[in-house]
Order: C-alpha cells, then structure tokens, then sequence
DNA sequence: CACAGTAACCTACCACAAGTAGGCTACTAA
DNA sequence: TTAGTAGCCTACTTGTGGTAGGTTACTGTG
C-alpha cells in the first residue's frame, strides 16, 4: 500500500502504477528517457527525474540499464536505426545514382524534421547542452558512410583495392559529415525546404563524387 | 608555512610554490586545464586534481574562471583562434584560388597532426569520452566557414545576394563539418600524410564550389 | 617605520546527482 | 501451503562542482 500511495501526481499519462512486465518497463523507461533526454541534454537530465515521471524508483532504472551512459547510448542508437532506415528506403526506390543519393537526403532531412525534438541533444550547439555522444554520433555517420559506398559499388559494379578503399571511406565519411553540419546549420534556418537542402549538397558534391568513382573505377 | 608545506610532489615542473602574479597563474592554470583535458577528456577531468596539478587550492581556480565549462571554452576557444591564424596565413602565401584552398588545408591537418594532444578532447571519438564542446567546435567551424566565404569574396570580386549568402554560408559550413569528420577518420588512419588528405578532399569539392562561385556570381 | 588596504590563498563546508546494499511484497507453480 | 522469484523500495555512499568566510604576505602612503 505504501507502494500505490506513493504516487501523486508526477505520473506520467498513459502508465499506471504497480508492477508491469520486464519488457514493458524496458520500453517505458526508454520512451521517457528519449522524450526526457530531449528536453534537458544529457547532463541535465537526471535519472531521479526520469525515476519520478516513470513513477519508479532509481533502482528499478538501474536493473534495466546498466548506466546514465548505457541508457542514453541506447535511445541515440534506436533514433540512429531508425534514420538508416529511413534513408536506406528511400535511396531503393530509385535507380539512377544521383536520383539515389538525392532521395536519400531528402529523406535524411526529412526525418530531422520529424525527430527534431529527438535530435537537438546530438546536433544543438547554440545552447550549452552536454553530451557524452561523440561515439554514437560516429556511428551514425558510419552507418551513413557504409550505405553511401554501399550504393556506390552497387551502382558502379567494379570494387575499388585497398588503397581505394580507404579514400573512398574517408570521402564518404567527410560527406557524412557536411550532412550532420549542415542539419546543424538547417536548425537556424528551418525556412529552407529539405528538397532544396538535398539539392544543394548534390550540386556541391556531386560532380566530385562522380569524379572519384570513375577513378576508382579506372585504377585497378 | 602550512602554505609551503602542503606541496609534497604533486607539483608539476616548471612552477614554483607560492604566491604568484595574477596573469601568471591564469596563464599556469590555463596551460595544465588543456594538457588535463587532453588527456582526461571534460568529464574525467576534476577541477580537485587540476587544483593539485597547479599546486594550489580549488577556490584559487574559481577566482580565475567562473565555472568548468568556463574554464573548459576558454582553453578550447585559444586553440581554435591559433588554428585558424595558421589556416589563414598559409591561405595568403598563395593567390590562385584553388591553390589556397589546398594551402589552407595542409595547414589545418597540419595543424591537427601537431597539437593532436589537445584536439582529441574534441575529435576523438573511439574512446567515450565525455564533452560538453557542441558550441565550441561549432565556434571552430564558423570560423572555417566565414575564412571560406572571404576567401572566395576576394577571388571572385562580386558580392551574392541575400539568398546567394545564405546558401554560401550552408554551402561552406557544410564543407567544415566534413573537415572535421575528415579529421576523426585521419586519427585512426594517422599514415596518410596531410598533403594526400587535402587533395582528396580538395578534388571532392573543388568541381562542386569552383560551380557555385560561378552560380553565385552569375545570379545578381 | 607603522599600518591600512588588497591580492593571493586556504580550510571546511554544501548541494546534488550517479550509483548501490539490502530488504520487502506479491505473483506463480508445485 | 509454501518455496522461489520478479519487481520494486528506502536509505545510503561517493564523488565532484562550487562557495563562505577567514588568513597571510605584499605594497603603497602618512
């Protein structure tokens, strides 16, 4: 009975109180910590807070979790996931290969656009906002990076060696990476279309990029 | 006496125990907050051991600077201003446009490759080290981006128009933010000599921009 | 020379948040 | 009925950013 009592008013709606299975909890404290990471950044954001709006005790977070880190790792990579796939969808239903990599970052755009509250804790600068994201940002770039050469060898059909392979990873990656910075650039100007965004990374990158996969294609 | 007393050997090199003029332990703290950084990443870091680095009691540090994130901008903001005058004066020493480009390129990875100590605080991303630097590296990038937008104003001689400026300025923060991606690459990749990097980089987006420049001074 | 004013510094503390030890409650299955 | 366990809690420890308030030594002025 101390148990039901001891929840006033911070619940948060949509969960009752009193014991739930494991795997729900798990989506719960994940949905809340997302929404919660959102809204205060990683540092400001305190697992007694996100205890209470679950209306649970820390302990409970921890035997879910293993930590704030772990936690906050976990909601960045399922966001990330679901981008990659997002993107990845998008770039099949095309098949020219600058048509591709024009649906896949429209598509890239546009899910910034949805997920905004989700992403300012990756990609907001102005406001002092702590993370601890440095390596799970990486990994989206990565991710973005393998889907780019991904569709670069598979529209090219020729597999660069070794030594093209390596440019190849860091181009991508540094393409990856104007997309990141530009979607930084894009939360100060949200009047500007992702199709127009799309459009000007391509002109910007493109002829380079078909430059280099004629090369790579040529070499070996 | 319990002044002099109270430093055994935790005291680095270099700084003698006592009473020293303000700018001098201003200098002192700023030098070991970087190096403590660099080597601990921002969170890691605690102010109770930079105080013991320094020789000297925490309140001290807290008469200097107003708080660790203080503390922590002014280190990381003296290191951007030092890579963006290498960056610029290499830029001078060369007068064709593309050639600058690349100058300014080998001097940032160059530059990188040098104080690769203090940088990882900001680029490294491997190893999960924690940092509150959003707003710095995006500081860096703003200045990497706005030496861009001079640059070409200088070699193309006319001015954009309103729209034309804004999609320069996304044109060529998005160009810093792949530098940057570029840059984490290159920390597991350190063989590749900085020449070769700025020419991939340079044959990507050079078709790209020399196209926009055109675009940009056509339009008005 | 005396001594006020101040610069540089200290010890000892607070607040707050991550993470933990150990125990309680209620459901389930034999 | 009762053992086992899943789910949960209260009450703590630890570590670290930051502060209050006092002490020491240097410096310029009567």
């Amino acid at each position: 009975m101390k148990f039901v009592a001891s929840f006033p008013d911070t619940l948060v709606k949509g969960y009752r109180p009193g014991r739930v299975p494991r795997a729900v909890r798990s989506e719960q404290l994940l949905d809340l910590a997302d929404r919660l990471f959102a809204e205060r950044g990683f540092h400001a954001a305190s697992m007694d807070e996100l205890a209470r709006r679950a209306g649970v005790s820390k302990p409970v977070i921890y035997d879910h979790f293993d930590s704030k880190e772990q936690l906050f790792a976990t909601c960045v990579r399922r966001t990330g996931e679901l981008l990659a796939d997002r993107v990845a969808t998008a770039v099949r239903e095309e098949s020219d290969p600058r048509a591709r990599l024009r649906a896949g970052s429209i598509a890239y755009f546009r899910f910034l656009q949805d997920q905004l509250q989700a992403w300012i804790v990756l990609f907001d600068d102005e406001e002092m906002r702590d993370a601890r994201f440095a390596a799970e940002a990486s990994r989206i770039r990565r991710r973005q990076s393998d889907l780019m050469i991904h569709l670069m060898a598979e529209t090219s059909g020729t597999a660069p060696d070794h030594e093209g392979r390596t440019r190849l990873e860091a181009m991508t990656l540094a393409i990856a990476g104007a997309y990141e910075s530009l979607s930084l650039w894009w939360h100060k100007h949200p009047e500007v279309p992702p199709e127009e965004l799309a459009d000007w990374l391509l002109d910007l990158i493109w002829p380079g990029l078909e430059q280099l996969t004629k090369h790579l294609a040529a070499s070996p």
